[in-house]
DNA sequence: CGTCTGACGATGC
DNA sequence: GGCATCGCCAGAC
């Protein structure tokens, strides 16, 4: 292993389609509750077929665009797994933020 | 080994 | 609420 990055992949690789994960999050999940810039570089990183269109920041914007080649291909991506977005196409992530303890289906709070 | 960078996060104004 | 600054971690040079 080469010590986060490939915890940051498998993170990243867990994403359930139809919700999407902050960069804090997914640190916080790899042991660096601080190291969001850490998931950047790890994204930087990222080989093909890591649904990385499926990490957002914590406001609900997507990435700056030249990432993908543009934010509508990102949100095309993400409104075709049933995510949402606000009038800004921004995510509504108290919707569709990704929580592991999401396995309750009975238990919506 | 020192410095810069990267798709952020929290805080301050 | 939006912008600026600092902080954060790991890799590349």
């Amino acid at each position: 292993m080469d010590g986060v990055f490939s915890e940051i992949l498998k993170t990243v690789a867990a994403i359930p389609a139809g919700k999407v994960a902050t960069y804090g999050q997914i640190a916080a999940m790899v042991g660096r509750p601080r190291a969001a810039r850490t998931v950047v570089w790890a994204l930087h990183s990222s080989p093909p077929g890591l649904p990385c269109h499926r990490v957002v920041a914590k406001t609900g914007k997507l990435a700056p665009g030249h990432v993908f080649g543009s934010q509508d291909w990102q949100r095309s991506l993400l409104l075709a797994e049933g995510v949402s977005f606000r009038c800004d196409a921004t995510i509504d992530m108290e919707q569709h933020q990704w929580q592991p303890e999401d396995l309750d289906p009975d238990c919506p709070l």
